[in-house]
DNA sequence: AGTACTCCACAACCGTTGGTTGTCGAGCAT
DNA sequence: ATGCTCGACAACCAACGGTTGTGGAGTACT
């Protein structure tokens, strides 16, 4: 069955007649002709009653008509499923269970209809290939580079700062703790497993852990939350949004860290010159609802502190804000 | 975009590689691999990452992939809509508004996964013409000859025996009557129109006529009701179970017809060797619901009294019955 | 009734497509 | 290093699908 037969069978059956169709389609007469014979052969049906007036459809063309149509509707779909322009809009989140993920997911609540296919990968190198290569067309992510080391042919914004918790277990002396302050870390042992060399979540949490001198082991694969559980020493480290869930039986607890609370950075990035109108209205959109920090409140990491300084208050003449990013 | 094209690519997606994806479909690699190549082309996007170890998704691919399914999901369904065996169960009901329509919504509320096509057509000679040209799997009509009579390809059982009513207007002499018996009718006219000339329901209304001398007028296509309604002397006539529909304000009655009560014998008649299984359940509901008449309470076309006078006492011999029918 | 017209099918022809076999380079495994 | 397996490329050929030209059947109009 040839999908351009169907095409011409689905024209004779809306004009009526063989010779408007192929009008319509763009080929003589004949080769309509043609077209449906081979259909009705391969069918081992007549779909037609052919009359010095026209075609009429038989009772089996009646019956193949919607499922003729189905199928070019099928092509289509399937057709504009990978075309850059038409495609689902394809985001990298990293990971489903992490803030970038309910980031998009309350972008999809607000865009119902938009198609969107939630990508996940290993990291902030691994999307920006995946962008230039044009397989996604947006990706959270945290870009601890200056503005002007991104890829020219990429553009960002800052999408959400996610506040840190920890979590311990029943038995740590922050159990019971509806906070803790930044400074108290320094007594225990973060063990945060999974943490990829040269990583950027590496680079955040060296950072983190130098400035608050927090002893941070990044070893290991074995079931986090069980060791955790059993402690009164280790806890870890989660975002605020993060889904990442534990048998309860455990009994730990989250914790948010204040005075200051690190916040994780996460940026949108995309190809500058992207066609894709999903894509447009998701950089829209997080531009719109990213909040800027209380500076003094919070703590982020040096880069992402000095690019947003001015986001709340910003300088007199919008020149410097440049100048200062290149610095 | 080919529809083989696109079954190969299923194919290697799920297989993992050209080779066995080619032997799958029965061709060579080459074969395989020029086809992707194209369908590739065609899409402008590559679908397979080729390695040393067979073939892998692309992410365009594993998004195009549920498409391409839905694409040979659509065209086995089309194929499968005209292929006799496999298509949805034809049945002729000669209209969608009487008994047969009643009777064949029935059967699919009792079947109701089984897709079902409810054809019209213009009589009995029509649906039998239709059932010989294998248009249709099973068709309702008055069969009012004898079976030897009937098309030896094709074979009948009968269906429902639909009591008549007749209508009359809020003046008419019979508005406030709760039955009334068939030989008080010959006191009226009865109006029906749209009867055509040789068919099976003109045959009936005649033998009905001349049993109970009723005056029975067949001319006409005027509005009906608008004219029973202004009648004292007019009426028509009704099958039970007919959905027949007129405004309200007319004020028209319905009354059964007793001592006897006309019959309209339904039969269902269908191909002998019909392979349809949705055919065959329709044809064993047929024969398991159908209730035969006390024959004494009613009035039936002489032929079908004769056909169905041992359906509810058979004979000692079975033999006798198909004599009897000969005769 | 005759005639002209419209519509679709058939024939002949031809370029393109899609299959085959034979062969090669690339990458994984031993 | 050396096979081994996988997919791609080349050459070839049958078949498909398009074109133009023509004919038969049925409708519509005079």
């Amino acid at each position: 069955m040839n999908v351009e037969a169907v095409r011409a069978f689905v024209a004779v059956a809306d004009e009526g007649q063989f010779q408007l169709a192929a009008a319509h389609l763009g080929i003589s007469q004949q080769a309509v002709s043609k077209r449906i014979a081979t259909l009705e052969a391969s069918l081992g049906t007549v779909l037609f009653k052919r009359t010095a007036t026209g075609a009429a459809l038989t009772r089996d063309g009646r019956t193949f008509l919607p499922h003729a149509k189905a199928i070019l509707t099928a092509v289509s779909e399937a057709f504009g499923s990978v075309q850059p322009q038409t495609r689902p809009l394809r985001v990298d989140v990293l990971s489903r269970r992490i803030a970038s993920a309910e980031l998009l997911r309350a972008f999809h609540r607000e865009n119902p209809t938009l198609p969107i296919e939630m990508v996940t990968s290993s990291g902030a190198g691994a999307t920006i290939q995946s962008l230039l290569a044009g397989e996604i067309d947006a990706g959270y992510v945290y870009l601890r580079g200056l503005a002007s080391e991104l890829d020219p042919r990429l553009d960002r914004s800052y999408a959400y700062l996610e506040p840190l918790h920890v979590i311990v277990g029943e038995q740590h002396p922050l159990a019971g703790s509806r906070s803790v302050r930044a400074a108290e870390l320094a007594r225990f042992r973060a063990w945060v497993p999974g943490i990829v060399s040269g990583s950027e979540w590496e680079a955040f949490y060296l950072e983190l852990a130098e400035v608050f001198t927090i002893d941070i082991d990044p070893t290991g694969t074995e079931s986090l939350f069980d060791t955790i559980a059993d402690s009164r020493l280790l806890l870890t480290f989660v975002g605020a949004k993060s889904r990442v869930a534990w048998p309860g039986h455990l009994g730990l607890a989250r914790i948010p860290v204040v005075a200051p609370t690190p916040l994780y950075p996460w940026s949108l990035i995309w190809h500058s010159g992207t066609r894709h109108q999903g894509a447009r209205r998701l950089i829209a959109h997080v531009k719109q609802v990213f909040e800027p920090p209380e500076i003094d409140q919070v703590w982020l990491p040096q880069q992402a502190r000095d690019d947003l300084r001015w986001h709340r208050w910003p300088p007199a003449h919008p020149d410097a804000l440049q100048t200062t990013m290149r610095d």
